[in-house]
DNA sequence: TATTGTTATACTCTATAACTATA
DNA sequence: TATAGTTATAGAGTATAACAATA
């Protein structure tokens, strides 16, 4: 059996209140990259290059959201946008090395904050949270493939979909 | 010694990542009830009556958002403000019976979403993840009180700010 | 016809600043 | 003069829908 009602709520308030430590953290970074754009250069930087598509999947947003944050960081001259041999619709999304070098004093900033304000957290106290987040966010992620499982209880007489085709972060259309 | 710079670096995608989860929980939400909303129905069921000033440090975001909110709130009927009697340029905000209501409506449908996102997770995990994210509020939450808290590092020859007075959440003006 | 991506529009949350009323 | 709260304005993030180009 899992948690019971209260610890539900309690973690439901957590979540609503972390927004205040991303907050935080947002006042620390350069005004011409906020946090849509870094978390762009963070996953070329970390997954290579891609595509939108795999790159809105990973941002866990809409596409049309993933454009604007890829317009804002190709306008400054942060990634490129190369052609797709095997796609012509789709151009592959890179890092350039003004993007690594951004993207570097980005992660200076982020760690010194975090320094400073977790100074009396154990190496394990900080582990664990990342280990736990990553689980939370498994545990919701894992549900965004069908639209069934966006829903605890779909409404009776409802088919499941079965589509077949694996969804990706799209508006339904 | 506190966590790595790798470790760090996680622990701000996670946070920045974090917002997936709780969209999936807005989306359970009813229309007329958003998340600002929700929070301030929930934190006068917990702590109770107040004014607009506390509910601002409670929420951690500036008295003109708590404001709007409240505002909306009230404009449902779900929160009252009577006059303070200590003070009349405050009121004091309490829950209605229909805010109650729609709070016992709102506690349903979280729980009932994340007892299906975690159907999988320990009663253990769950109480840790908590405990964890309260840690983290706490952290930062303990450096607002001043303004030269907020920035690690501070700029050579300023000195630090010395009102006495304990900030609430405010606009500097 | 279906899919990749872009753009227009709208909504929520937030902060800053100007303002009113009261202390 | 200082403080509690309101409102106007602006900026960031997101989703929906309509659209273009290509598969």
């Amino acid at each position: 059996m899992a948690a019971g009602q209260a610890q539900f709520e309690e973690l439901a308030r957590q979540l609503s209140a972390v927004g205040a430590v991303k907050r935080d953290m947002a006042r620390v970074m350069p005004p011409d990259c906020p946090s849509g754009s870094a978390a762009v250069l963070l996953l070329l930087d970390r997954h290579g290059a891609m595509r939108m598509s795999r790159l809105a999947e990973l941002l866990a947003v809409d596409m049309s959201v993933t454009s604007r944050h890829v317009a804002h960081v190709a306008d400054r001259g942060w990634i490129e946008r190369s052609p797709d041999p095997a796609d012509r619709r789709s151009r592959i999304l890179h890092l350039t090395q003004p993007g690594r070098d951004r993207l570097e004093d980005l992660s200076r900033r982020t760690t010194e904050l975090l320094a400073d304000r977790l100074s009396d957290w154990s190496d394990d106290e900080v582990v664990q949270l990342i280990r736990l987040m990553t689980r939370l966010r498994t545990s919701f992620g894992d549900c965004r493939s069908t639209a069934s499982a966006r829903l605890p209880h779909p409404a009776p007489g409802t088919a499941p979909q079965t589509t077949g085709t694996a969804q990706t972060t799209r508006t339904p259309a």
